[in-house]
DNA sequence: CACCACCCCTGGACGC
DNA sequence: TGCGTCCAGGGGTGGT
């Protein structure tokens, strides 16, 4: 579940305790976790067969003994970047979470958790992930982080409405549909099922309409809500369905403005009308069949 | 090239 | 209470 909002919330969390703190000792407790600088590209394929061979992961390669700046992030990847320029790539995927403890106290919950960062105050940093649909990706400097994330599209929080707008436009030859468009994090970064279906009911725009059936109005008026919906729920804190919690373990409130996810079955708030639900670029969908028409 | 079905994984919900 | 089954979904891979 964690999208854009959910990441955003995490990094400002754990902006106070991590920022200047000096790495004193690493811990990979799942080597399959990580990717490290020369491994075969492509991320997830570590978990497939025939399986990429284990290395010998060294601490430094965590960054032990290494300072870190203030964490980034860009669509749902945070970044924890040292003062040396190495980083660590952090999708949380479905189950993922970067759980902070203060000097002397515990992480909780503290079973699958994959990596370890002491830092030089006493505190810990964890990444678990009960799934592991996550991963850490090792980067040696700040231009092998900049090329991975020169593959996203614009990012749906600090972008403007027009960027988006154009990256939308970009397809507008294309009969995919606008949500599996929303999804695909090469044209907008940040955006997942949740948010998907809800700037698309807050559009007006059925969720299978084509890209080339949106026209630029429309295109336009879904970026709008596509930052607007990604905007409020950062305010929020997030949505915590059941996993998501900050680097605190706090949870976030966004989940209270929804007004399709989850809800199909119930009454749009808006008209009134049945909510439906379907696949829609093999996911769950929910829309309104009075707020969102179907495209011709 | 564009798009889609499938797969990875665990835990919670639900039915019997 | 316990067991089986289904489902959640980000995103890479391979097939069409």
């Amino acid at each position: 579940m964690p999208e854009l909002p959910e990441v955003e919330a995490l990094r400002r969390s754990l902006v106070p305790h991590i920022t200047g703190r000096t790495v004193v000792r690493a811990t990979l407790h799942r080597r399959d976790i990580a990717v490290m600088p020369g491994d075969p590209e492509g991320g997830f394929s570590r978990q497939r067969s025939p399986k990429p061979r284990p290395k010998r992961m060294r601490a430094a390669d965590l960054l032990a003994e290494q300072a870190f700046v203030e964490p980034v992030r860009r669509g749902k990847q945070i970044a924890l970047v040292t003062k040396a320029g190495q980083a660590i790539v952090v999708h949380l995927g479905m189950t993922g979470q970067l759980r902070w403890a203060a000097p002397g106290g515990r992480v909780t919950p503290g079973d699958h958790v994959h990596a370890t960062w002491r830092l030089d105050d006493g505190s810990r940093l964890v990444f678990r992930d009960p799934r592991r649909f996550g991963g850490l990706w090792l980067l040696p400097d700040r231009s092998a982080l900049d090329a991975r994330w020169a593959e996203l599209g614009p990012d749906a929080l600090t972008a403007n409405a027009g960027q988006i707008a154009a990256a939308l436009c970009a397809w507008s030859g294309s009969r995919r549909a606008i949500k599996a468009a929303l999804l695909d994090q090469g044209v907008v970064a940040g955006v997942g099922n949740i948010y998907a279906d809800e700037a698309l009911f807050r559009a007006g725009v059925h969720p299978e309409t084509p890209l080339s059936g949106l026209g630029g109005r429309r295109a336009r008026r879904i970026a709008q809500t596509v930052r607007d919906v990604i905007t409020a729920a950062v305010a929020a804190g997030g949505s915590t369905l059941r996993d998501y919690a900050d680097g605190d373990g706090n949870p976030g409130s966004a989940q209270r403005s929804h007004k399709v996810y989850g809800r199909a079955g119930e009454p749009c708030t808006a008209c009134g009308a049945t909510l439906e639900s379907g696949q829609v670029a093999q996911r769950t969908t929910v829309w309104c069949p009075g707020c969102q028409p179907e495209p011709i």
